[in-house]
DNA sequence: GCCGTTTTCGGCCCGACTGTTTTCAGTCG
């Protein structure tokens, strides 16, 4: 649903609709995607729909009019004067609504393919309003968009792998689901979901009814094969879908074997052979008489190869072999180990709940204490904050403190905006009235790489900036390609005690898993925010923490794994 | 399109920057 209106909103704003019905269409898949109702069960109550604020009589007419259809008039209307695939143009660097319009109309271009070519032949500086620069900058962002559509962000992975885990476990003969690949090894994106069964009804005589109930599954568009036990299809969304029907007896090695990585496996193959075993997605058996010695859970494979058991994130072949062998694998940050997320969004900017609301919602997560940290004044077109709304957002963040009556503490924050000559946009004053203030870079276009990390290394020398937040793209709706060199940023970081921010938002580049090896390797001190926007948000925090995993991180190198006061007088040392 | 209301229609977040112009439209956050 949200993503129809979204869809429809962007079309409309292609024709040239009326800017305000394009918003209202906007706000509509914003209000579906946020609410906490049962859409499909209400789809037929106008009265009930129009209850949720952004949707009127009309919307919830569109509503019924999806639940019914899987569309909605005013697309199907649409998307016969426009393609679908003009959406895709939308999220290249540069393209707005008004230049793939004017596209389609001169020149009949209707996505990326069409683009590329008439780039190429040169005939897109014919156009008004198109020019040699602009071409260029269209080639790039071409390439850089095929270098990441093709994966998806863990996010929506792991809820498509939950969707259909939840399907086949209907299946009587199936009793547990398990996700393998990138996506068990809690990788940012992921290429495809590698799903492995096991139960009564996979047992290899058995096996072809529950083959049969997998390829049932409604949202499969194509099925691109069907084995004795594994199905492979694609979902609506693209998204690829590998599912192994496995025995009991050979459960442990095959989810060994399809978690990969690569790397780690085949020097794990390596170890066996060395004493003496041979590892298949089977079983570890011996060489010389094939006994087999282990197969039906991991921890007795490695067991038997005289290993401890190894978190999924850490098989990249980084060193765990050798670690596990040894038993000095890291005690590894767990999710539970976080105490508090000191980077949120509330309504006095671009937030979508009160503060009370999110305090709230961080207390039943089980948090000690949260900032509330809404944007700064050079945001603008969200309502960002300036000095004295900064001040009055004070007195209000400590009225909800005292509010929770020591059940949590709500801290006083900011995320202000870097400028370009590494300036804040705030006062110091008013810095110096924070707990926690997040320096960020919002404004990227057409920055190098030698102008950005600039930028940020001089917004370290101030005193008042505690931690250095995570440069953003377009909001939500695109993303940036950006270059920082984070060596040298990282070093400056651990020179003069600044803390790094890392996000827990999947949509967003954030530090990767390298770049916090090399943040703990110099000793830089991490936070995990989530940056949520609205309280859903808050659950992001354990892909944050899955990143984190992946860089060998503990509870110590974290500092929102500690008490309020602690954290505080941490970020306090370098101000 | 929605909302709030002075129940019938007007208001609905904006400032900076870019590349193309030869005075500004389009994109971005």
């Amino acid at each position: 649903m949200c993503r129809l209106l979204a869809e429809t909103a962007d079309l409309l704003e292609i024709s040239g609709g009326d800017s305000f019905r394009i918003r209202s269409y906007r706000n509509a898949a914003e209000a579906v995607e946020s609410t906490t109702l049962e859409l499909s069960a209400i789809a037929e109550d106008a009265k009930k729909l129009q209850e949720i604020p952004g949707i009127g009589k009309a919307m919830a007419a569109n509503l019924l009019a999806i639940e019914r259809t899987g569309t909605l008039p005013m697309r199907e209307e649409l998307l016969t004067k426009y393609k679908a695939t003009m959406l895709e143009l939308l999220r290249l660097p540069g393209m707005g609504p008004k230049s793939v319009n004017s596209l389609w109309q001169a020149l009949g271009i209707a996505d990326i393919d069409a683009l590329e070519a008439a780039i190429d032949a040169g005939k897109l500086e014919t156009l008004p309003r198109f020019g040699k620069k602009q071409a260029e900058k269209l080639k790039k962002g071409i390439a850089e968009y095929r270098r990441n559509s093709s994966r998806f962000h863990i996010d929506e992975a792991e809820l498509a792998a939950e969707k259909i885990a939840a399907y086949l476990t209907s299946f009587p003969g199936i009793n547990s689901v398990t996700p393998a690949g990138s996506l068990r090894r809690g990788r940012e994106t992921v290429g495809d979901i590698d799903l492995l069964a096991t139960g009564p009804g996979c047992e290899e005589n058995c096996v072809s009814s529950a083959v049969e109930y997998a390829v049932a599954y409604p949202p499969i568009v194509d099925i691109l094969a069907k084995g004795q036990n594994k199905v492979s299809f694609r979902l609506r969304n693209g998204l690829q879908v590998d599912v192994r029907l496995l025995p009991r007896a050979s459960y442990g090695a095959a989810l060994q074997y399809f978690t990969g990585s690569k790397t780690h496996n085949v020097a794990l193959r390596q170890r066996a052979l060395k004493q003496g075993y041979t590892l298949s997605e089977y079983a570890l058996a011996r060489l010389d008489d094939g006994s087999v010695v282990a197969g039906a859970t991991e921890v007795e494979i490695y067991a038997a190869l005289g290993l401890d058991w190894i978190a999924p994130e850490l098989r990249e072949n980084y060193g765990e072999l050798e670690a596990a062998a040894e038993h000095r694998l890291p005690e590894l940050i767990e999710p539970t180990d976080i105490r508090g997320d000191v980077h949120m969004h509330t309504d006095a900017s671009d937030g979508r709940n009160t503060i009370r609301a999110m305090a709230d919602a961080a207390l039943a997560r089980g948090y000690e204490y949260i900032a509330i940290t809404d944007h700064s004044k050079n945001l603008a077109m969200i309502n960002g904050l300036d000095d004295r709304r900064a001040l009055e957002h004070i007195v209000r963040i400590k009225q909800v403190d005292s509010e929770m009556e020591g059940r949590l503490r709500v801290l006083s924050g900011i995320e202000v905006d870097i400028l370009n000559n590494g300036e804040l946009d705030l006062s110091n004053d008013v810095l110096a009235q924070m707990d926690v203030v997040i320096g960020s870079v919002h404004s990227l276009f057409n920055q190098t790489e030698e102008q950005m990390t600039e930028r940020m290394l001089r917004a370290m020398e101030n005193p008042y900036l505690r931690i250095l937040g995570h440069p953003t793209g377009r909001l939500l709706l695109r993303r940036e390609p950006y270059k920082l060199n984070l060596p040298k940023i990282l070093r400056r970081a651990a020179e003069l005690g600044v803390t790094m921010e890392h996000n827990a938002y999947p949509d967003r580049l954030d530090l990767c898993d390298r770049d916090l090896r090399l943040a703990k390797e110099m000793g830089v001190r991490i936070v995990v925010n989530t940056d949520a926007h609205q309280i859903s948000h808050l659950e992001k925090m354990r892909f944050g923490v899955l990143q984190l995993r992946r860089a060998w991180l503990t509870k110590e190198d974290v500092l929102n794994t500690r008490d309020a006061s602690s954290l505080l007088a941490a970020l306090r040392t370098n101000a």
